[in-house]
DNA sequence: TGTACCATGTAATTGGTTACATGATTAC
DNA sequence: GTAATCATGTAACCAATTACATGGTACA
């Protein structure tokens, strides 16, 4: 099975969802560390549908229409139980920004320095929002973590590699900025 | 113009390489933020020649088989220095251990701290390997980045991303890892 | 009356990995 | 002898994005 399968299967696992839930999921929140467009999605459920990881019923609605909702089965659930434990397949890093630091040399370092802040202010965004729902999650079980249930402990978890992610990577944009601007004029 | 194609002119803008040193490149030191297979570098070394990017010429040597020796041209410098400057794509954030550590509480506390531990290992031995490149590119000029050349700063800036990032990474590996020991246990 | 959202699908294309293919030299 | 390195290419396959396709409801 494809990471994709397990991806959906997480979601599953924590609630029944129809398609186009998944799709709005699969953009925020399980978007900031695993992503999927729809059209991978409705075939992804039929495979898994298929292997018996998932069934679906179908969901009248009224002034809308009709979904089919989907559930994790006995099966789909063992089948992520298992995946979670195992290593996973080391991914080739791939980041645009980085290569075009590697190359900064080349560039007028006036407007390489407008590009590494205004990333670094993108990512800042970025941290502001995740700083938000974790503020927000604090709130609802007091201040130690051995006091949150496993589930909120997985998505805290989650959470917490956005944070540390986010809040490194635009020091780090700022840092290179810092360093552009002093070869620009001094 | 695909991002290999500037990955490519990025190792082609420091000095002539054939597509086998390209290769090696793109495993060490340029995989570290771009990584791309042989069967890749090939064709799109055809086609940057084609676009009047790079050109060839070949060595003969003697005890090993002949190489098609590849440089940049003014166009492909051009090409270069203006893509280090438009703002990247921004791609989708891919990251598995960060999924399986969603779905950690389906998983026995136990099986899945060694998982993270074992994450957090391989990654404190990246960032091993990264500070010993730091520190050897430190003697080469000093202690302040004012001192070193534009292109060196490059190196180093894409370099204190694999840093930064490692270090990061590694901590979040171990602090999920110890949380999960706590439920173990007590 | 047009835009956004709900809802589900398929088709075409791109980017990347794995596998296929060949052949010489060096080091164990 | 046999595995590793040098050296260059093509073909098949897979995962993911973009585009194509349809149609109703709510709201401004």
């Amino acid at each position: 099975m494809r990471t994709l399968g397990y991806a959906v299967l997480s979601l599953l696992s924590r609630e029944d969802l129809s398609g186009y839930d998944l799709k709005r999921m699969m953009e925020r929140p399980l978007g900031y560390f695993w992503s999927a467009k729809h059209s991978q999605i409705y075939p992804e459920l039929a495979r898994l549908e298929e292997d018996g990881y998932v069934t679906h019923r179908v969901v009248e609605q009224r002034g809308k229409p009709d979904k089919k909702v989907f559930g994790i089965t006995a099966e789909g659930r063992e089948a992520l139980k298992a995946w979670v434990t195992e290593p996973p397949a080391g991914r080739a890093a791939r980041d645009e920004l980085v290569l075009k630091a590697y190359s900064v040399w080349l560039a007028e370092p006036g407007a390489a320095a407008a590009l590494f802040e205004e990333q670094g202010r993108r990512h800042e965004e970025q941290l502001k929002q995740y700083e938000e729902i974790e503020a927000w999650m604090e709130k609802n079980w007091g201040e130690s973590p051995g006091r949150m249930g496993f589930e909120d402990f997985a998505s805290y978890a989650a959470l917490r590699r956005g944070i540390g992610f986010e809040r490194d990577y635009a020091g780090w944009c700022r840092w290179v900025a810092a360093g552009l601007k002093e070869r620009q004029s001094g």
